[in-house]
DNA sequence: CGCATAATTGATGGTTATCAAGACCAGTGG
DNA sequence: CCACTGGTCTTGATAACCATCAATTATGCG
């Protein structure tokens, strides 16, 4: 297997807002409602590889805007087996679905070196009582990342291992897309077999067999740590993807 | 097996608004934040079982209040299999997922006598603009039901029938008793066991297997359409159930 | 080069899907 | 009262898929 060159990756790592960022790929803002973001990324985190971010059951106190590499959210379920609950990409909010929560069950563990942005629950306060149109968007990316995961949902639990690995391949990328516009037809996966087996419910064992058959079916092709989407329809007739960040109709959000 | 009188079952009908009576069972609201989600419930509409109250792949532009009854969203994967994406109770705003989509991929059926309040997607609009805390409370549940989500994706990806349909049976009862605090330890289900199959991602034959397992390890009895709750930590042995109604910290939000 | 980690490959067994037949149940009409 | 019917649930036999265990090969790094 051949290696290839990569490309630029982290394009948000600049950016005064990564957050911002991300809401302005959905729908416009003005420079007041991205001031407000700004101000929920002052403090910067660096995470090396391995390291957690935070450990489970800890008290949720912080949120974190992730600005740079992968995060996991994993968990251990009742029968001692780690389950792989979230996969975070530059522009997430590490922690969001745990915001109503006295603590958090889940770990959050690096698996590239990350740079995080942590702020107080309290903060986020602020966007909602200043700002509908930023309350509309957030709850727009919570309604997103739930169809995406009722997607995996309706994949995981009753389809083959190539309906599985082709979904996460393909959801993996279009998040990815949305942050970098200039990834083309492949991306960097620090993730292992066993990591993705974790993700997508199977054993690593059987991550390494089923991509050794998607890729004799020519679906996608494995270059080191990157992944090349080579024909979405032979994923597709698998997964029955949904890019969830297309077919947006955002006009009924407020203007404030 | 022997029947089992039906207790009172749906309070939520009665209620000015039924959307406030779910909110009002997190946190408190006030008057005007009552009124303007009453301003929701306008209009009703009664469904019979096995009537659609969608089909698949229609445009987006109400939303549904559930004000009695269950209702399935569910949908036709690439294998041609159905899978069910939510069970929605009463209290429960169908169609919430689909607020930033132009249409929804799911059809959405009946599947008890139904009576659900519709109204315009615009209408969320005055509910964010006009109230940090009833958009703070829009976010929470938006989170309870996706940490929800995750805690069924780390079961039906990789764990047993036991677990899938212990879970399922858990999280069902947890979230009719947010509504109906008069349910002791059992429910109405009008789910057949094909439904509750393609809701956990299993065929019906091992519903119905499982169920008995379940029934002589003591973790449950059915009598008729009824799912009486025996021994909780017999199931949570299985499911690792986690009441995400319960341990909930919403000090951080806004007031008005 | 040597070591540790990760990926691959093969053999075997367990869990669940599938197919098929029969039991149960409520409602209907003779 | 009883056959009939459609739906649901149950039970059995078989097979497919994936987990598991174990051994080997590849990859990356000091």
């Amino acid at each position: 297997m051949k290696n290839i060159q990569p490309e630029l990756i982290e394009p948000c790592e600049e950016a005064e807002s990564c957050l911002a960022e991300k809401l302005r790929a959905l729908a416009p803002i003005n420079d007041r409602q991205s001031d407000l973001l700004a101000a929920l990324e002052k403090e910067r985190r660096t995470i090396e590889p391995g390291e957690a971010l935070f450990e489970g059951n800890a008290p949720v106190n912080d949120l974190y805007v992730l600005k740079k590499g992968w995060v996991l959210s994993e968990t251990v379920n009742a029968q001692g087996m780690r389950s792989v609950v979230r996969v975070h990409h530059p522009g997430d909010i590490i922690g969001a679905s745990q915001v109503p929560y006295a603590s958090t069950p889940y770990r959050a563990i690096a698996r590239s070196e990350a740079i995080v942005c942590p702020f107080p629950r309290q903060n986020l306060v602020s966007l909602l009582s200043n700002s509908p149109r930023l309350s509309a968007l957030l709850l727009t990316i919570a309604m997103i990342e739930s169809a995406e995961q009722e997607d995996r949902a309706s994949v995981f639990r009753r389809n083959s291992a190539k309906a599985k690995l082709a979904l996460f391949v393909q959801q993996t990328f279009g998040r990815l897309r949305l942050m970098n516009t200039l990834l083309h037809d492949r991306f960097h996966c620090p993730l292992n077999q066993t990591d993705i087996g974790d993700v997508v419910g199977m054993t690593s064992v059987h991550v390494s067999r089923t991509f050794t058959r998607l890729e004799e079916e020519g679906g996608l092709e494995r270059h080191g740590t990157f992944i090349r989407v080579r024909d979405e329809s032979v994923l597709s007739a698998y997964s029955g993807y949904i890019d969830r960040y297309k077919q947006l109709d955002l006009s009924w959000m407020p203007e404030t």
